[in-house]
DNA sequence: CCCATGACTGAACGTTCAGTCAGTACACTG
DNA sequence: CAGTGTACTGACTGAACGTTCAGTCATGGG
């Protein structure tokens, strides 16, 4: 049967805890939950990651490497600061789909202040609000925006890209879906960020 | 000193219960913290609600008997869709502001479903959010807003309007405050969602 | 004065949790 | 085939948790 080393259960593990405390939160899940849904002993867990909290680390690390990108390429990127954010909303609300366990443990912090790890994480979140300022700050001085305050400009942008950590479950509360949801709703959030602001 | 009888110290322990599960969330509080932060005994809890859960759902009726009058005077009143909607906003904001710690619990299930209660609170959601985009229907169909998708629109403005819930947390993030922080935000809202929109 | 009642507590109970440990199974190497 | 290291487990532990309970104390009506 081949079970596959211990590389590829290390790797499971992971994939589960990011779904459970995607799911429930991190307090909310037991250790034993984690191995009961990846069909392996506790103690493994213990084999492959020193803490519970230790495989919080390795998620919100992965989760960092995920959506940091989106920001840093709007910052450094070329292109007028509107086709920057536009790019930016797309390519967050699209990471956002595909990992939204991963988005949740991001920001969980942000309603939830006083966890785990929850200091590195609002960090990181700081800076993600403080990139997207200084690009719509940059769009504002060109006069391309209507002149507003970039910081709340920013919480807001990042607030609204950020209710699609709640995606799955909206869209069993909200019975008619689009065709394509997530293509559709970046095209709803850049429309709503920009209809009427370009100079 | 007159201690104060015993619907005194139920509404204290409440209170204490708001603050403890808006900050750290339902699963990582113990009870034995709510009986320190209002200086009881962890027994006097159990005298005075059956369960940490009853605790919750006293919490839960508060938070939606403060929220969902803001849904419901925007679905009933009187005035354009429009006006109804700004009324909404700011009336939501300014609760926001004045009743974190229940807005906190009140959509905590979006990003933590699974935990008590949540699916009572996800049917109250999803309700604001027909509420909403029962609104905004009209107001397409009146031609007093571009044409867009209600459903969509509706679940945007609920989660702006919902970041206020973090308000608390992004305020010490970014520097920069306006004097008004709740006026500000809310008078930013309204013209994010509304700028440009009308017919 | 007595006792009933409501408000409250200290100390315990059973359970569940994160984390440990001794040991097994198996592949690989010499 | 002995020996070594990696992957893995069942059974366990101390601490922490939600919850209970026997009992204390102040108050007020008869």
């Amino acid at each position: 049967m081949s079970e596959g080393g211990g590389k590829d259960t290390r790797e499971r593990i992971l994939r589960c805890a990011e779904e459970l405390f995607g799911q429930r939160g991190y307090e909310a899940v037991v250790v034993a939950d984690i191995a009961q849904a990846c069909g392996v002993s506790t103690a493994l867990i213990y084999y492959h990651y020193t803490d519970k909290e230790s495989l919080l680390r390795a998620l919100v690390e992965r989760a960092s490497a995920v959506f940091d990108v989106h920001t840093r390429t709007a910052v450094e990127g070329t292109g007028s600061a509107r086709e920057r954010l536009e790019t930016f909303i797309e390519s967050w609300v699209r990471s956002a789909d595909e990992h939204e366990s991963l988005l949740r443990i991001l920001v969980r912090p942000l309603t939830d202040p006083g966890g785990p790890l929850s200091a590195e994480l609002l960090e990181g979140i700081g800076r993600t609000v403080e990139d997207l300022a200084a690009v719509i700050a940059e769009g504002v001085e060109g006069g391309e925006f209507a002149p507003v305050d970039p910081g709340m400009a920013a919480e807001c942008l990042l607030g609204l890209v950020n209710t699609r950590a709640a995606a799955s479950v909206l869209s069993k509360l909200v019975p008619g879906e689009p065709v394509e949801p997530v293509r559709a709703n970046a095209d709803f959030i850049v429309q709503l960020f920009f209809r009427g602001t370009s100079a």
